[in-house]
DNA sequence: GAGCAGTATCTGCTTAAGCAGTGATTGCCG
DNA sequence: CGGCAATCACTGCTTAAGCAGATACTGCTC
């Protein structure tokens, strides 16, 4: 027997924690992707190269789970990312279903340019809120993640880093 | 001068608060569409029929603002709706422009079945919880929903609710 | 080691979101 | 009052995400 958080009869859709991070997530989106058109990038052509920079992330399949992104689809954005010299796919002999990708020289370049304008962005929108709210916030997205990892998967219990 | 949460030198994009939201955005749409596939609804259907069910939201536009939703879909996916005979369009003379959407009979009678399902589903996946948090978590991301609409559009600084 | 279920990537198709432009209406301002 | 910018709904087009296979490979089991 769940709590009782929201109830039928008081409920409006507009305090749904699904319709405050379906309008987040959107208004994040307008707020960033302007950061990446002046270097004719997508929001996603720029993930892909963040989550290569970050280095925990080299598979395709890897991206299309954290950023749950379709792998049709991310097939052929990896593509235009390395018709642009921007990273190569590399078939390594450990397991030769994957495709390991790897940022070129260009592409690290690239991205190391474009992290500085993301972290002031984030910082300036957050500019109003406390060190601790942003903490605070932070931590309850992750673990509203993991709840909804495990609600969907339940066979991933750990898989959450 | 903004304040440092995110440094260049520390970030990783798993962190970012757009990646969070991006990821539970996804996943709460994961977790709440089969509850409309059995009636043959998308959630953009449900959400259009539960805005008018709250009663605040009567013409397209305020539904594209409010969720953010593109104006062009939104006349087709309203389309549909009225083909089944949830809704009517109606044409007032106070201002010709406008076109206010009312609920049929059928789509009152639709709509409040499905919030129940909703409700449910949210209290389930809320159960790790505490009130508080929940609380919170409202909060914060209505705090961040009305830093982000101000941000994107500065003159509308009291259009949130 | 043969068979078979599972995994990773990729391809073709479908659908729907995003975009730009149109037409009708309004309200503002000289 | 006349003209002009702004607003709202809608239409056609473009693009990209989502979906269903196809292919190649792995590793488990008998």
């Amino acid at each position: 027997m769940s709590k009782q958080y929201y109830q039928v009869s008081t409920y409006k859709s507009q305090l749904s924690i699904g319709y405050l991070v379906k309008r987040a997530h959107s208004m994040m989106l307008d707020v960033m992707e302007p950061l990446f058109e002046d270097h004719g990038f997508s929001f996603i052509q720029y993930v892909i190269l963040a989550a290569l920079r970050d280095g925990i992330v080299v598979n395709p399949k890897d991206i299309c789970t954290q950023y749950r992104h379709d792998s049709g689809a991310l097939t052929r954005v990896i593509d235009q990312l390395a018709e642009r010299g921007l990273l190569e796919r590399v078939r390594r002999n450990r397991d030769r279903r994957k495709v390991e990708l790897q940022l070129t020289a260009a592409g690290r370049k690239l991205i190391e340019s474009l992290i500085p304008l993301v972290v002031d962005k984030l910082n300036e929108v957050l500019t109003d809120f406390s060190k601790a709210e942003v903490q605070e916030l932070m931590r309850l997205l992750i673990k509203l993640n993991t709840t909804l990892q495990v609600h969907l998967d339940p066979t991933t219990v750990t898989a959450e880093a």
